[in-house]
DNA sequence: CAGTGGTCTAGACCACGCC
DNA sequence: GCGTGGTCTAGACCACTGA
């Protein structure tokens, strides 16, 4: 996704959500589809109907083809959903099982929903909120063919710093990475992490090919959150060089980042600058109501 | 909120979240509580229960007892909630309002659920995502006394860019506002906002006394998302002398951002200069399960 | 006043993780 | 196997909105 000015901007957007469900017998076809109301929403002419046999959760495969019809345009913003009950009686679903695909669409900011009123599709322009993010598939899918150069990989004694963050001892062994990320051969950011010891299996060859968080999904981590920071500073002089901005002085924007997983555990501390010129970190924000 | 190196850091936290409710008749004091379990779960000792009389929504009451009981040291990361069912009995709910309650608290990231193994607390460290945020509101909480100086308040004609980003007609009216942000009598940002025409009647009065947000919801808005994108920057001489740094070429945090009300109409676009020496954004994210 | 979403109940069966 | 959370049902009453 590219900038006005050509500057890289991270829409940042993981592969999470993913479907799990169970095997259900084929059990009673519901299917007394009321068609003597002449209702004017536009859930009824849009071929909703869910799969009892699918192991895909039936408020989830609701939920997958209200937000495809939200954005094919068939349900245009501002548009009523017509009511939950109506809904649930025609695809032969319960309430809250309509309630549960509605809601995780309003949690999304795709729908918001209104007492006395009735459902609304949000007036677009709402994207999803910020994800846990790897800036080498965010490239990637902006088309940039990312490229690492792992610079450091080795193991380390933690600093005081290091050690704070990922809550290890001071002196414990942690892992330090870092890399150079480019995109269409020119320099982006550089990248410094420390992991806590014997937690992942990285070799430099991996890490040139791919994301550090995939390789942490792939080694059976859950990622869970993230605590950031973002600010700005004046390059030194080395890392202008090492970015090819100009010389010191230009406006770098960082990133700090500790990451941890569903345990609470901290898996990753990360200290990054980026070339002001070429990045910007873009993302969208809900209100919880 | 101080760095170790003095400058402001932004802890976004906003007052969402109200609960709502209505009125129930007192019926049914179901109280069967089981005490013929042993029970190790720490759920048992934590005299939960609900007021059935009370306004508030069951599940709300019983999120809110689990939430403080978390955040004093009651509930300790790692503990395991006890199941479902059981609570639910012993409380005299249903089990779905239980999990109601329970999933709430997965949502704000409190809480961690595995199948096969029950509910735990997390291991700390990890607070609320990004909320909608006030810079004026943050710097108060962070007791920083925070001064607003309204340079320019009135009303123009929309140019390309304002128009693009709110939605409006080139051309169309526009109330635009520039404002200094001072903390401690010292300047911290230069914020620049555009406000559709006739959508709210700012005095410059109230505008120095208290945040445009806070102003946004008196007036009956509902926000309920925002687009924005950070960056960097190098300062322009006049920008440097604005915000007392040392002169041109100072690094200079951006931030442009437009919000959303919940028909999805933009109700503002701000494009604001932070002191990069005195700033950073901080929040916290959460990977959706 | 009619229609909407918000909350709540008391059951049920299933998939997953661990022993 | 056993216990956990994940999903689902078929009802019910209430509060809010707008005509």
């Amino acid at each position: 996704m590219l900038c006005p000015d050509n500057r890289t901007v991270l829409t940042t957007e993981l592969p999470v959500n993913i479907s799990r469900g169970y095997a259900r017998p084929v059990s009673k076809p519901v299917a007394k589809a009321a068609q003597d109301k002449p209702a004017k929403d536009p859930t009824v002419a849009l071929r909703l109907g869910v799969d009892r046999s699918s192991p895909v959760p039936l408020y989830f495969q609701l939920a997958q083809q209200l937000e495809a019809a939200i954005e094919r345009g068939a349900l245009t913003p501002g548009s009523l959903l017509g009511n939950e009950i109506e809904l649930a009686g025609r695809l032969g679903l319960s309430r809250p099982t309509v309630r549960q695909a509605i809601q995780s669409l309003v949690d999304k900011g795709l729908l918001v929903r209104r007492r006395g009123v009735g459902t609304q599709v949000v007036h677009s322009q709402v994207k999803r909120p910020l994800e846990l993010s790897s800036l080498f598939d965010d490239l990637e899918a902006a088309g940039q063919r990312p490229e690492t150069r792992v610079l450091r990989n080795t193991v380390e004694a933690a600093s005081a710093e290091v050690a704070a963050a990922l809550g290890v001892g001071e002196g414990d062994e942690v892992q330090l990475i870092e890399r150079l990320r480019l995109a269409h051969g020119e320099p982006m950011a550089y990248l410094t992490n420390h992991i806590p010891g014997g937690l992942l299996d990285l070799d430099t060859e991996r890490l040139e090919a791919t994301g550090l968080y995939r390789l942490m999904r792939a080694a059976g981590l859950t990622l869970h959150s993230a605590r950031q920071s973002v600010g700005a500073r004046a390059a030194t002089a080395d890392e202008a060089e090492r970015l090819a901005e100009p010389g010191a002085g230009a406006p770098l924007l960082t990133m700090r980042r500790t990451t941890f997983d569903d345990t609470g555990r901290a898996v990753e501390f990360g200290s990054h600058v980026y070339r002001a010129s070429r990045y910007s970190f873009e993302f969208q924000l809900l209100v919880r109501p």
